[in-house]
DNA sequence: TGACATTATGTCAAATCTGATATATATTTT
DNA sequence: AAAATATATATCAGATTTGACATAATGTCA
């Protein structure tokens, strides 16, 4: 990887080395990673189902479009509870949510 | 509900009303406060199985007993991320995560 | 009952998260 | 290609969450 791609994404608060230290991540740390990355892409495809914006997704979750940007980005600002909450304010139900988790 | 312990409740940043008020919430913060009750019981289950204390728990978990303490009675200055974090830290996997939410 | 172990509660500074605004970049439409 | 629309990124003040410490309350057992 080169520095200055590192530079940037540990300006944005993620640990970069390599491999190894993604390994270094505990089961705890890597499980809570792996389900945001899953609820990240879920959200993409939920808001594309429903065929509307960031804006409006944004809107129905009462936030702005850019933070609403950030949460399908599981940017490091955006924490696991945000993410099931707008999913959730798309109009997904426990049950979608549980299957995203378990695809994770 | 009498006035002091609205007033206390209110102070450990619970929304009191009365039922009315209760089901105001949002489908979505209603999920979310069941996955944390559902949690906590969890939480508490799993440690018990294991037969440790709240301290040794807290080790694991890499933080206090006060801490820890709080996150087994889901109280409001404790986010489902790190119920998350604490189940996995006492050994449970996704699978058994999967299955308490699910309850919930 | 009195030590001892365990769990619960209060407080707070530091860290993290959130919504908002501004603005940049990318995509689509005309 | 310009305008319009949509998405991405930067920044930051205010709110929330976190870990730690102190201490209180509860439970256990000799």
């Amino acid at each position: 990887m080169d520095k200055q791609k590192k530079e940037r994404l540990e300006k944005k608060g993620w640990k970069v080395g390599d491999v190894d230290e993604f390994l270094s991540l505990s089961p705890a740390e890597m499980a809570i990673v792996e389900m945001k990355v899953a609820l990240a892409k879920a959200l993409v495809d939920k808001r594309k189902k429903c065929g509307i914006t960031q804006v409006s997704a944004a809107t129905l979750a009462k936030t702005s479009q850019s933070r609403y940007a950030k949460v399908e980005h599981a940017e490091t600002s955006v924490s696991l509870e945000l993410m099931i909450k707008m999913f959730f304010a798309l109009g997904a139900n426990k049950k979608e949510l549980l299957k995203v988790l378990s695809v994770a």
